[in-house]
DNA sequence: ACCTGAACACCGTTCAAGT
DNA sequence: ACCTGAACACCGTTCAAGT
């Protein structure tokens, strides 16, 4: 019975990612990641149950790419780190990442950049009841930039004005949180 | 050689728009909406260039449904006011409302609201060499949440839960910007 | 001027058949 | 177990033809 595989899924998400990074998202046809695959359409559904399945995994390839920032670091500079490592992904995958503003933080990736940002905003001083909604619109705010700039809504600027419309939301993000991160170093801290 | 026109690019735009109300962008097509007006697809191409176009025309339909508040009213609650609406025509229309996210500021709807988040900045004192930037942040924020609720980002949450949140948000907003709108009503101000 | 009919190259997806 | 071939009901869009 057996037969070697010619495919798997992780093939099939790579091979639609590099469409959607090449030639945009709507060019992601079943047909044409099997062609890149040199297979026909419908050994794809072997692997994924159909279109949509295959773009949660594309989703899910993106959230996966986030380098959530390591615990030792400030929870400032922890936030800021993972703000612009969102950015980044949005501008390396422009065609797939507006994807993410229509998905609830339900797979395995989504819910580790979650935990990431909520420790954060703990270590920030912010009371544990308001941890979801900070976070909500925190992240909010990051991926509404971060898609604009994908989707071209911001293509009439350069893009010097657009990093320093980033760095202003960033310092929005530390002007809405309760305490300074780490005291101004004067010594009154000692006392 | 006249012929009474059957359709129009009015009809084509509210057939289009009821069928994304209730079944989805993706229900949008070329075939149902004619089929909706009783019409072949081919009929469609004399009134609008494309489907690009038709969805051009979509989002210029939202853009107008906007309620621009009226200038009498304090800046302040002209921003909340006009958030709101915002907010509400992506409940009524949540189809099509995230093509919103991917549109520059070209159409005249489009400038109109602009200009109209411009004139409330620059009575809050906003500089004239920020009001382009604080602009984009702002509704950049508010299209990013009302995106969020109208994909079903926040699906796993109450509507309760989301109007608080969105509340915060109208919080953040005044927050963030130099001058509060009004003195606090005490004798004080008039010291 | 406006609409139709026929046609084309695509879609996503099924089913039975091959190895 | 995995892939293929044939098939189906759709897509967006063209072109020439009808009134």
């Amino acid at each position: 019975m057996g037969r070697e595989a010619q495919i798997g899924r992780t093939a099939i998400l790579e091979s639609a990612l590099a469409i959607a990074d090449d030639d945009g998202l709507d060019a992601v046809t079943m047909h044409a990641v099997a062609k890149r695959l040199q297979v026909t359409p419908m050994a794809l559904y072997r692997h994924v149950a159909n279109k949509a399945a295959l773009l949660d995994g594309l989703v899910e390839m993106l959230l996966t790419e986030f380098p959530l920032p390591a615990r030792q670091l400030p929870w400032d500079e922890r936030l800021t780190a993972l703000a612009a490592g969102i950015r980044a992904t949005a501008h390396r995958h422009p065609g797939v990442f507006p994807l993410l503003l229509s998905r609830p933080t339900v797979t395995q990736a989504a819910v580790h950049v979650r935990d990431s940002i909520h420790q954060a905003l703990r270590e920030a001083g912010v009371p544990e009841t308001d941890l979801g909604r900070i976070e909500r619109l925190l992240s909010t705010a990051i991926l509404g930039f971060a898609v604009s700039e994908a989707t071209g809504r911001f293509r009439l600027h350069d893009q010097t004005v657009l990093d320093e419309d980033f760095a202003e939301l960033q310092r929005w993000m530390r002007r809405l949180l309760p305490t300074p991160p780490h005291p101004p170093d004067s010594g009154a801290t000692l006392a």
